[in-house]
RNA sequence: GGCGGUGUAGCUCAGUCGGUAGAGCAAGCGGCUCAUAAUCGCUGUGUCGCCGGUUCAAGUCCGGCCACCGCUACCA
């Protein structure tokens, strides 16, 4: 029985490129997540795009000497191009600035404006006096009025601790540029969220299966919720669909606002590209199917209750009531998948700090699936984790070369010399048994693990099949055999049998190792498909633009123990993993070089 | 300040419903030689942060304390 699952990716920011800590919050999980659904058979359907609007854009553009949206177009290349590296196979990786987000966007707002859960209200904000732009709070700074530190932000000072408000601050300035900012009177949209109150209540209430500290975090904030703006004193947003509003030069909706529905308006795009347009809504309001959400901690806010409060209100079914908007009853998350933070040295990443490795710079020196192996096995699933380079190498030099890719060419050698194909078996012993249920049992201890999300126990599991199959080896020692040819085919047969049950259950983790073992193994065709970069046309006008897409419907992997052909020519293996030079992991790679 | 998390073998961490503590790495010894000097077997060590409570029984539940960390929603 398929299911139809919406894989929904945080849209990583384009004000500059993504570090391996992004990439394991967001990345690495939900793509080995939609791998695996796609296997047993689901249909999957993986979206997301680079969030192109905001301040910090706006910030780092000016920094640039850039518009807004040159410094988005770079980036956005940018972080597909790493994205696409990593083998992330989503069916549309796209952006913010496209026509059919702003519809889609606006539609969202109108359907809540009608249901009266987006209202005007006037609240002093701080301005910058020479760009007229929204200050947001973050970026004034100034002393601090309990405590006398001169480095406090807006929001909070760093010092004391303290939440603050900007107004209060003593000699505020402009982090941007140090003049001082102005506070005005300003005409925004608030999000009604008390308005949400008792109907998040009630559908958190029913999620008793999330992580409990998802569940704790997002009930302590739906019990105090408070009216927030979604719109912004800017001019680089989505404007606001409404008379009055619409031609306002510095009105626009407030990122996170816009950045939360990407997910409905990717889908929809994705659909307009199919031959059905309207093919988004069987991932969307079709009631029996699933929508998991993969984030970094620091996204639990919008994704646990801010997104389902709009969806809410768009369905009509806020506390207030009201109608379903165009897009009909919309689905609301099923599970929220958040990951910790991936820390460096025990402290943060950090660019100003030099504390961090770029996916670029790590894919173009140890390719994608040592870094997706490694987060898989030892990322922040549960918890804050720290990556060293020390640990990085003894993984993959001794987990991933030595066990696993060792076992692959060890197999493969024997059956090379001494048969040149795939050697048929002869009658089975209790031994050859034990080892083929092993594996055969592993499609359902990994399987379930990973359809929990629970990745790095779903690895150990895969990998314990490996370790199986090498002991059998050593134990059974074929190179022994050449008296009894029979057996030894048998055996060679079942270690090779378990190489591709081992390589099926590794696929998600290690897309493009698997498609090498299966060549290996005298496969053709395509084992684990990849996405591709393609230039596509806006759909309605203005620049074309790169996507990341892929056609992952073709024959491939399947999640399942699939009998080897006997006879297959098999040729001299080549190993699949190369092994990492020890002095790497006290060292640091020179463009990220361990401080001592 | 509020909310949450973490504290288990030298290191990195697992420990779902409470029942005499586990894995990998590192270290030592031995086997094998097909394979990327790969692999396989054997061998330890722990007041499970501290104090108290509930229980026949607590790493596992409750209360308090200590240490470290994160979040605190107008940076996404």
């Amino acid at each position: 029985m398929s299911s139809h699952v919406l894989t929904a990716v945080a849209w990583p920011y384009a004000n500059g490129p993504r570090h391996i800590g992004h990439v394991s919050g967001f990345g690495v999980p939900s793509d080995v997540f939609s791998r695996y659904r796609r296997m047993a058979g689901d249909r999957v359907l993986m979206v997301s795009g680079t969030d192109e609007h905001g301040t910090p854009i706006q910030v780092q553009a000016d920094a640039e000497r850039l518009s807004p949206r040159e410094l988005a177009d770079k980036y956005n290349k940018v972080i597909t191009t790493d994205l696409q590296g990593l083998g992330l196979s989503y069916d549309l990786f796209t952006r913010t600035t496209t026509s059919v987000h702003y519809e889609v966007v606006q539609d969202l707002f109108l359907a809540l404006y009608k249901n009266g859960y987006v209202t005007p209200r006037t609240a002093m904000g701080a301005i910058s006096p020479s760009t007229g732009r929204t200050l947001p709070d973050r970026y004034v700074e100034g002393t601090c009025p309990l405590c006398g530190y001169d480095g406090a932000r807006g929001d909070q000072c760093d010092n004391c601790g303290n939440q603050l408000d900007p107004a209060d601050l003593i000699n505020p300035r402009s982090k941007i540029n140090g003049e001082t900012p102005q506070f005005v009177e300003t005409e925004h949209f608030f999000l009604d969220l008390p308005a949400f109150a008792d109907s998040l209540g009630t559908w958190l209430s029913t999620r008793t299966d999330w992580r409990p500290n998802v569940l704790k975090f997002s009930t302590n904030l739906v019990n105090d919720l408070k009216p927030r703006a979604i719109t912004r004193d800017l001019d680089w947003g989505v404007p606001v669909p409404l008379d009055g509003w619409r031609d306002q030069p510095m009105k626009r909706l407030y990122v996170w606002f816009d950045a939360v529905i990407g997910y409905l308006s990717a889908s929809v795009e994705w659909a307009r590209r199919s031959p059905d347009r309207d093919a988004w809504k069987q991932w969307w309001t079709d009631p029996s199917a699933e929508g998991y959400y993969f984030m970094g901690k620091d996204n639990i806010v919008f994704h646990s209750v801010i997104w389902p409060a709009l969806l809410l209100g768009q369905n009509g079914a806020g506390d207030r009531g009201g109608e379903p908007g165009v897009f009909g009853t919309l689905n609301l998350p099923s599970e929220i998948v958040s990951s910790e933070y991936l820390t460096m040295s025990g402290s943060k990443f950090s660019t100003s700090r030099g504390t961090v490795i770029y996916v670029g710079d790590f894919l173009r020196e140890f390719g994608p699936d040592s870094l997706r192996y490694f987060i898989s096995v030892a990322g922040p699933e549960n918890q804050d984790t720290d990556f060293t380079w020390d640990e990085f190498v003894r993984r993959i030099n001794f987990e991933l070369a030595n066990e696993w890719g060792n076992l692959v060419n060890r197999s493969i050698s024997m059956a090379h010399k001494n048969v040149g194909a795939i050697p048929r078996p002869s009658a089975p012993t209790e031994a050859d048994h034990q080892l083929l249920a092993v594996s055969r049992a592993a499609f359902d201890t990994v399987g379930d693990a990973l359809g929990r999300s629970r990745f790095k126990q779903a690895v150990t599991e895969a990998m314990r099949v490996v370790s199986a199959a090498n002991r059998y080896l050593s134990d059974q020692e074929p190179w022994k055999r050449a008296d009894d040819p029979d057996r030894r085919d048998t055996i060679l047969h079942t270690a090779l049998q378990v190489v591709q049950d081992a390589n099926t259950l590794l696929t998600p983790f290690l897309p493009h190792a698997a498609q090498q073992v299966h060549e290996s193994m005298g496969g053709t065709g395509v084992w684990a498909a990849q996405p591709e970069i393609r230039e596509v046309d806006e759909l309605a006008e203005g620049p074309a633009y790169p996507v990341l897409t892929g056609d992952y419907d073709v024959e491939q992997a399947r999640w399942d123990s699939i009998p080897i052909e006997v006879g297959r020519p098999l040729a001299k293996p080549t190993p699949i993993f190369t092994k990492l030079d020890p002095e790497l992991g006290e060292t640091g790679p020179d463009w990220a070089p361990i401080r001592l």
